[in-house]
This record gives structure tokens, C-alpha cells and sequence, in this order.
DNA sequence: AATGAATGAGGATTCATTCAT
DNA sequence: CATGAATGAATCCTCATTCAT
């Protein structure tokens, strides 16, 4: 009973885990299920045993991201408190394009571009992703500014919009360039300006 | 005989056109071949007389969007020449998402997130599109630069680098969130930061 | 133990009891057998637990209303014994009709219709119910000419042949049109004909 | 030019002329398109470049069978001038029940048993076809009427309900019962009571 | 240069049925 | 007797591309 949940449960994870790495490769619509179901070694109709559609699986795949990301699974830098997490923070982007040789982007960006007007659902998951990701920075900044270490004009969130776009904006041009300085350079920059709201 | 190359010229470039749109919409690999004949009213074997794939069409209109930005047709701010014409560029990026609800991204992201490892060529012409959007931003710096207005120790091609990963991260999270207000806070960071390096 | 036999056979009736009014709804080859189970919550495999095959459940969705009709536990009338009792017959079915807003059929009608040629065991439990409903016609027809009340000329058989027939293309008739006044009609003008034939 | 039309054309009507009889034969739902390829012919995408999709062919082979009727293209009775046309039409039904060996029914209700509540388009099409036929018949006796041949209680649309359920109910009843007795019963009395009412 | 019919591989999805536990 | 995971053929449909005229 346990073992086929956990075998099932597998055959499950599995597809996730092959679909996630699909999409994040070639994208989603390049993606076919078929070709999922291969890598991930699942038989034909398993799929629609375990997600309704598609569209389904593309939802599954992203909640499942963002349950690694909450329950802090992914090598990303979560609590970030000092300036040196937050480097970090940065670099884990930077870094990540140079192990894959600049070929991806942010997966979930990659998922995202893709959307059409029908997939509002996930839309919405991805939102939660960045939102999520957005907080781990405003948090620090937030910190920064009960402790009295930034300046009063700057707006906590408003950095962390800042970092956001940097990194986002970094990802795609190392995709397209195939090197990170680019992007390198603009998180060196963004760095300087946010070290220089302290006081 | 000349009417003839004429109207041809004009299904070709309506055929272009009406890819670039719908690859703006909706992506590269959710519009078919059939979809663009239909939206650009040319009949069915226009496409291949025209074209060799569809792997050629998206070089071709990444190559037509090029010629249109080179040509100074966009209404995008080329020549970058003044603080103001730098707070332009930025919120021309910013209007277009206001003007299509965050419902687009920049294209030739969008073209470029879907891109696999065979379609080199089309990176590369994407590639250039972003190097002459960065020049473009360069330009203004080395101005700056060349008339001592600028500190020393900041490198123009860099701080290109980060108004570019500035706008591309804005787009894309503008897209996710369907609003704007995150792209604008980043840009008005960066412009903060770009004007404190005058002297 | 009895108890379990009793959950039992309810589940296996379940099954039937879903199954016929899908198939009386939506056609029996639109009705997948999840579907049924879906409606009739069962579990998959208790499905070919108590049936052997699809087939084997449209024979046992037939035979038990073949049960059904002939222990009088139907709303039709089975002992037609006066000419009221004839007309409460038919305007049975043309209120059937009216009560589903002429969306079916004759159930068995809907079914037999659909037989191939390999379903042979099927088609011979619809004549089956076919050849019981005329009969509980014939029985009046004959009962009448016993008490001499019938022209000499006129076979009980065949009258019972021809209220059948008139019943089975006003049911399609009704589904097909959507409303039940030609099936009225014709239902009207059987009973003066057939009220014609007494002496 | 010309001739490609001829041969598309051919193509085009040759999947209608497969579907038809496949759908009669075995009903739609038990008809695949690959089925209907195969026996027309035509090549696998041909298909959906004539029809949208398979709910339009059937919409398609209905209207087809509707053109042919009307122009009548088809073997039956159309303009029953007499009381030897009436029964022409109706031993058209019967005669065909017999050149089947029973194994069909009116392809019409076939294709309508199967209608489901998405398939609107198609029951108005079918009901087209069943009023056209009643028409036929309707004529008859309002032209009998006319003429003073007819009791003056009977109502000609009223007699062409009553024809046409005959009919249909004898297609069906010999489609399950393997015999066509029951249907020439059913015509049988029917034309008795006809004729009864005139004068 | 233009038309649109034809091709056939591959897309997502559903099906009836079986198997392991 | 019950559970639901697994199977794989088949379903409808779309795609990029080529061919005949």
C-alpha cells in the first residue's frame, strides 16, 4: 500500500522533475508531452492519470518550484542579512548562467514569456514565485531600515524591485549573449547604488 | 512589372508583420505557420516562396525589426543626449506595457526565451538587436564621459549594461504582474543612481 | 458477511444504474467507463470486477431493465385492459418526453442504435424488452377479439406491431423536432383508428 | 485549374460519401476520422483541411444528404400524388430494411440517437431533412383535400406526423428485431386507417 | 508569382483494460 | 473484495512543408 503511494508518487515527481528541466531547456511549447514522458521513463497514458492537461502539468511544475523554494530546497540565498547574502544573492544568478553556459534563463521567466491569455492560473503562480522572491530582499531592506541603516527617503520595496529586475534583466541578456558580463556589470552597479543608501 | 515586385514586397512584409505581432502576443511556438497566412491574408504557398522555413520568417523579422530600429522607425529614443532623453528610453518601456495592459513583453525577449540550441543564428541576430540597444545607451555615457561630467571610475559600456538589465527586468516582471509599478520603481532607482555619478 | 454482499451488490448497482442513464443521456460509445464510474463512485477495478468487459455491462445495463420492466417496477403500463388503459400507454412515452424537455430517446432505442454487428447479444436483449412491450399490446388486442369485440379481420399481432412502431418514431420523432406535437399526433390518430376496429 | 477543383472536389465528397455510410452502418461515435480516411481515400491531414473538425463533417454529411433529397438525388418517393405513391413511399422504407438484412435504420436517426446537447447545429439539420420529408407527405393530403377527398376532421399535417412516426418506428423496430414483419404490420394499418378517411 | 490541395509526422488527449498490492 | 497505478492502442486534431497546376 505505502510502496505503490511511494512508487507512484515517484512516477509523479518524475514527470514534474523532467518537465521543469524540458521547459526550462527548450521551453514550454517546444516541449511535447511525449517527449516528457520519455525522459521521465512514464508510460503513455500515466500522465493523464496524474495531471488533467498540459496546462495542468505547466501548474504542477511551477507549484512545485515554488514549494522547493519555500521549504528552502534550492541553493538560492533565502535570508538574506547582511550584504554579503545579498552579493551572494546576486551571484547565484550570475553563477548559475556561467555552469550553463549562458543556455537558460530563469525558469520561471522562461515559463512566463510563454503565457498566452488563457493561462491565467499560471500567471499567477509565477507572480507568487517572484513575489516570494521579492519579500526574501524587502525583508532585508526593511531590516536595514528599523535598524536606522538606510537612508529615510529609500523605500524598502522599492530596492527590492530594484534587485528583482537587475537579476531578471541579467538572465535574459546572458541567454541572449552567451556571457555575464553584462550582467555582471549591472549587478556590480546595482550593488554600489544600494551600499550607498546606508548611512 | 514593377507593380508586381511591389505588391509582392508588401505580402512579404505582411506576412512579417503579421508574424511579429503574433509572436509578440503569443509566442514563437503557439503561432502556426497557418495562423500569420491567415492574419496577413496571403494564400498558402506565398509563405514558402517567400520564405525558406519558419526558422527563416523568425530571422527575417528579427532582421526587419532590426532594419526598423536601425532606420530610427520605432518610436523609441535613439539618440540619447540628455538626462531626459535617458528618462525617456526608460519610460517608453514603461508606457508600452501601461499602453498593452502588461500584457507583451520586449519581442525579441519573447522570440529569445523560446530559442533552442539549433536556432544559433537567430540568437545572434537578437544579439545584435540588444548591442545596438546598449549603444545606443553607451553612447550617452562615453558623452558624458568625454565631457568630464561623469566620475572617473565609472565604465559607460557598464553602466549601458545595467540600464539595459534594468528595462529587460522590468519588462518581464511588468508581464508576471500585470502592472508596472515594480519596472518604475527599478527605473527610478536607476536613474537616482545613473545622476549620482555626475560630477 | 451479508452485509458486505449487500454493500456489494449495491456498488455493482450503482454501476448499472449510472451507466443506463448515461447512456440514455449521451449515447452509449460518448460514455466512457470512467465516466460511469465517476457518476457512480465507484473505484476503477471494481468496474471489471463485476463486469467483464464494456459490453458486458451494456448487456447487464439491458437486462436489468428487462428485469425491471417485467417485475413492474417501471412507470409504464404493463396490464393494458381497457382503451384508457392504451392511451395512458402511449401518453406515458409522450409525457416522458415532455418531462425531459424531448432531450432522448427510448432508452432502448438510443442503445440499439448504436449496435454494431458484433454486439449481437445485445441487440437480442433489446428485441427481448421490444417483444415483451408488444406483447403486453397483443394481450389486450387478443382479449378484445376473444370478447368479440374486435373486427374478425384484424390481427391482434399486428395492432400491437403498429402501437409499437407508432411509439418508436414518435420518440425520435420528439427528440429530433424537440417537441412532442407530431408525436401527438400521431399517437391521436392510432387510437381512432385502432378504436375504429371494434364492433 | 479546373481539374485540380474536379479532383479536390472528389476528395472532398469522397470522405462525406465514406462517412455517411460508415456512420450508417456502425453509427458516428463507433466511426473514427482514420476509419473514414481509409476508406475515402484521402490522405490523414486532408481531412481537416475540408473540415474543421469531425462534428463538422457530420454537420456536412447531413447537409449533403439534405441536397441530395432535395434535388432528388435519392430513390425514395418525393411527390406522392396518390394513394400507390403513398405506398411506394412507404415499402421504399421497408424494401430498404430488407436489401440491408436489417442491418441498418434511417441514417438520420442514427446520426440523431447519438446527438449530444453540443451538437445543436446538427439536430436542426436533421430536422430540416425530417420536415422536408413530412412535407412530402403533407402535400398529399392537403392536396386530397383540397379536392373534397378527404373527411373534413382530418387534418393533412396531422396524417403526414402519423406516416412519418410509422416509418420511423419500423426502421427501428426492424433494426433490432432482424425482420421487417412488424414495420409492414405497422405500414399496413396505417394505410388501412388512410384510406378510411376519405369520401 | 500564385493557388490551395496533398503529405505525413507528431501534437494533446482518452479509452478500455490489466496488474500489483 | 478493494485500490488505483500502469499499459498502450486509438482518438481527434495541428503542424511545417511540398507538390501539381
Amino acid at each position: 500500500m505505502k510502496a505503490v503511494q511511494e512508487r507512484s508518487q515517484k512516477t509523479r515527481s518524475n514527470i514534474i522533475q523532467a518537465a521543469f528541466d524540458l521547459f526550462h531547456e527548450q521551453g514550454v511549447n517546444a516541449t511535447s508531452v511525449d517527449e516528457i514522458l520519455k525522459e521521465s521513463g512514464a508510460g503513455k497514458s500515466q500522465f493523464y492519470h496524474y495531471f488533467k492537461s498540459k496546462d495542468d502539468l505547466i501548474h504542477e511544475v511551477v507549484k512545485s518550484f515554488s514549494e522547493k523554494l519555500r521549504s528552502k530546497k534550492l541553493p538560492v540565498k533565502y535570508d538574506i542579512e547582511s550584504w554579503d547574502d545579498l552579493e551572494q544573492w546576486f551571484y547565484f544568478f550570475v553563477n548559475f548562467q556561467k555552469s550553463v553556459h549562458c543556455e537558460r534563463g530563469c525558469p520561471m521567466a522562461t515559463i512566463g514569456y510563454e503565457l498566452t491569455n488563457d493561462q491565467e492560473l499560471i500567471r499567477q503562480d509565477i507572480n507568487l514565485i517572484f513575489e516570494f522572491t521579492k519579500n526574501s530582499l524587502s525583508r532585508f531592506f526593511h531590516g536595514l531600515k528599523a535598524k536606522g541603516k538606510l537612508k529615510k527617503s529609500a523605500d524598502p520595496d522599492a530596492l527590492a524591485d530594484f534587485c528583482f529586475s537587475i537579476m531578471q534583466g541579467g538572465m535574459i541578456t546572458a541567454k541572449i549573449k552567451k556571457e555575464t558580463t553584462p550582467f555582471e556589470n549591472a549587478v556590480h552597479h546595482a550593488i554600489i547604488y544600494l551600499k550607498s543608501l546606508t548611512r
